[in-house]
DNA sequence: CACGAGCATTTCTTGACAGTTATATAGCCG
DNA sequence: CGGCTATATAACTGTCAAGAAATGCTCGTG
């Protein structure tokens, strides 16, 4: 029986997690301030905070009964580094772009 | 009824298609190349083509009964866009390391 | 024109997942 | 201790996606 572990791609394929991501970069926020923002019920927020956990997507820190959650952007990094040779491709379309515009000035 | 459109983040969760667009980046390929490639089935391999034409990362020439896929790359620009707020965090901390290294010659 | 090659689409099954409500756990405070 | 706050987990439901098998479509070729 394979436990099928999810990957940093999977936990961006959901809006929600993007947001809450977008939201842990600029603080730390409490569970409380996130179910707020989404607009979810709390157990719904809940679920993707857990699985934003188990991809290293995020840590938490416990204060009494309220939880910070942070952010850790390295699973991020491996998206990035995947990203990385295609990057070559529309950038070159987009060099082709601006050399167009130089050459045609208003 | 809302139609569920498909983003670039959809498609990218599923494996395969990940290898798809890696094959696809050093040259246009043949769809039976591909399933040669992928091992899954023939009917598999064409509705993971048709999710990535429908969310704009291929594009299909027809020859004959053939098809040839190409690479198209606009949509991970999108990708890239949405990551790069991140990478100033985890270059931040690779540049913490290498003024470390950098302070602490072996 | 019949056949086969090359793909796409349909159909079906199974499993995963997002969302909800209900419940459990943990810690503060009166 | 009892009850409230904050969050997690459980249980359930509906939806959707991935995969295989069967079928359909298109076009070149004998």
């Amino acid at each position: 029986m394979v436990i099928p572990m999810a990957t940093a791609y999977d936990a961006l394929a959901e809006p929600h997690r993007r947001q809450i991501l977008d939201l842990l970069r600029t603080r730390d926020r409490l569970a409380g301030e996130l179910v707020d923002q989404l607009g979810l019920s709390q157990p719904g927020v809940s679920k993707h905070l857990r699985v934003l956990r188990e991809v290293g997507l995020v840590d938490v820190r416990r204060d009494a009964q309220r939880r910070w959650y942070g952010l850790r952007p390295e699973p991020l990094a491996e998206v990035d580094a995947w990203l990385a040779p295609y990057r070559a491709f529309w950038s070159d379309r987009l060099d082709a772009l601006e050399r167009h515009l130089e050459e045609n000035p208003q």
